[in-house]
DNA sequence: TAAGTGGTTATCATATATGACAACTGTAAA
DNA sequence: TTTACAGTTGTCATATATGATAACCACTTA
């Protein structure tokens, strides 16, 4: 697996969760404190998060970081 | 938990690992691409890896991205 | 002594994650 | 139609991760 298809499936995981939780991007964004359309590329596959990041959308999605990241 | 204890806790994780494995930060370094002294950095908690560099180092490690990041 | 190994720290350049804001496309509902 | 919401995309500034190199310390070993 590569680095773009790491971020792709890691994106796809936390909209996934997002999704079964019933929050909207910008509900999500809000918790975490960063903006919507961070989410939206970060979702997208279209960067290279960082732990911080993830671990803050793990707590606001109450899961564990070593869950968000199991894809 | 605080991001600079995620940090803390995920640098000790990956020397915890990388010890068991009897590689040197040298080696494992190497086999990932990147300079010992960034690893020195990483291992110690005091940068905020992205998730491409966790990636890189659970692969050279033999473990799973979830289970480098189980802290 | 000297050379080698493992690790740390400093510095500089570059790439990029993120913050911040705006504009835009649907879609749904009044 | 208009209003509101969800998401996407673009741009700019700033902070920082990483690449790259070097100097240094501690320890071991020849």
């Amino acid at each position: 697996m590569n680095i773009s298809q790491l971020q792709q499936k890691i994106g796809n995981r936390i909209r996934e969760l997002r999704e079964s939780k019933g929050v909207s991007q910008q509900n999500l964004a809000a918790i975490c404190n960063f903006e919507k359309a961070n989410l939206s590329r970060l979702e997208a596959g279209r960067t290279n998060p960082t732990i911080s990041t993830l671990y803050k959308i793990s707590e606001a999605l109450e899961v564990s970081l070593s869950d968000l990241v199991n894809v």
